[in-house]
DNA sequence: GTTTTTC
DNA sequence: GAAAAACAACGCCCA
DNA sequence: TGGGCG
């Protein structure tokens, strides 16, 4: 029996073991609609294209690698041109999983370096880029079944134009709860002139994107993020708290600022994750909050499915961002400051 | 998944 | 040559 | 300082 490596991250190694053989068919491929059409296949070769990365809907490389393809239109204006990390799951989404952040020779062709100086000390090190379709398809072949991009810019690494407010919710918190909060922070980023873009992360909780312009260093960033954070906190402690701790987080939302952080990242909008059923980290419009939505539970997408999800594409529900020019003034600077 | 080390 | 092992991140926060 | 955490 193999024994397991260590490895930190939990749900990067997932405790659970599949204890029975999945089916033949799995529901999740198969389309019910009658206009859907199976994807183009990517032109990238695949050393074992049959190769199941998530039992849970039978997703092969080869679906994984279509996906990439399909959803680079959507997906490449968020993560091209940022240093980006990975999680590559090789023997799919239920065995070992591990972070990939660094350059190595072993990379498909397209996947790009770029340098950037080790905080501590100075020394430069070769992270990763893409900016291709081609390139962004071949993370399959790797088994990568997570992007994480940074907050900040190739060019200009130094000054984010993407704040993440994520919202960690304990299991015990009801969807319409957690929708609730979003709309929430939204609307107090609405009170102070700006608008934001919501995402589920394809796990329990949500991201709430704020894009601004360049102009401040990352410790300026995380200092706003870490005092809006608290300002909710204090607005209502018994569901918010903004320690990271999980025995501290019962019944509550975890407020995480920590992903405004130089070198932190994100999961990147319709990246799927790593964790069984291969969800997918999907951009919503805010509309899909309303209280009176249908929607009472947490709505889950696969990239297994994506057939039956992509005509949601025609409206894109963030469309608007990457044209927005928001500033974090020096007025809101000042107001939002943890020692003031 | 690939490369390096060990038998 | 085949099999096993090594390797593929990192840094903040707080007890 | 170590371990939890993402
Ligand atoms: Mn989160
Ligand atoms: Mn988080």
């Amino acid at each position: 029996m193999a024994t397991p490596k260590k490895t930190p991250l939990s749900r990067i190694r997932p405790s659970k073991r599949p204890t029975i053989a999945p089916p033949e068919k799995s529901p999740y491929s198969v389309t019910k609609s009658p206009t859907a059409t199976s994807l183009k296949p990517a032109p990238i070769h695949l050393t074992h294209p049959d190769k199941i990365l998530d039992t849970e809907t039978q997703l092969t490389k080869q679906q994984l690698a279509d996906y990439y393809w399909a959803i680079a239109p959507y997906m490449l204006p968020h993560i091209s041109g940022r240093p980006i990390s990975l999680v590559r799951c090789p023997e799919g989404s239920t065995e070992t999983c591990f972070y990939q952040k660094h350059l190595t020779d072993t990379l498909p062709p397209g996947i790009e370096p770029i340098d950037i100086p080790n905080q501590r000390t100075g020394k430069p090190e070769p992270y990763i880029t893409l900016s291709t379709p081609e390139a962004l398809a071949s993370l399959a072949q790797i088994s990568v079944l997570e992007v994480h991009p940074w907050g900040s810019r190739n060019q200009d690494l130094e000054h984010p134009d993407r704040l993440i407010f994520d919202l960690d919710p304990d299991p015990s918190i009801p969807w319409p709860v957690l929708a609730a909060s979003a709309t929430e922070i939204r609307k107090r980023l609405q009170q102070l002139g700006l608008e934001s873009f919501l995402k589920l992360t394809g796990g329990k909780g949500l991201h709430i994107v704020l894009p601004i312009q360049p102009e401040h260093d990352w410790a300026t960033i995380k200092d706003f993020t870490h005092a809006f954070a608290l300002e909710i906190e204090h607005s209502n402690p018994q569901l918010y708290l903004t320690k990271m701790s999980k025995a501290a987080r019962k019944d509550r939302i975890f407020l995480d600022y920590l992903r405004n952080e130089r070198g932190a990242t994100a999961v990147a909008p319709y990246s799927p994750r790593a964790r069984t059923g291969a969800t997918i980290a999907m951009p919503l419009p805010w509309s899909d909050l309303k209280p009176n939505h249908k929607l009472a539970e947490r709505p889950t997408f696969h990239a297994a499915s994506f057939s039956d999800w992509k005509s949601r594409l025609h409206h894109d529900p963030w469309k608007q961002l990457p044209s927005l020019r928001q500033h974090l003034t020096p007025e809101l600077l000042a107001q939002f400051k943890t020692s003031k």
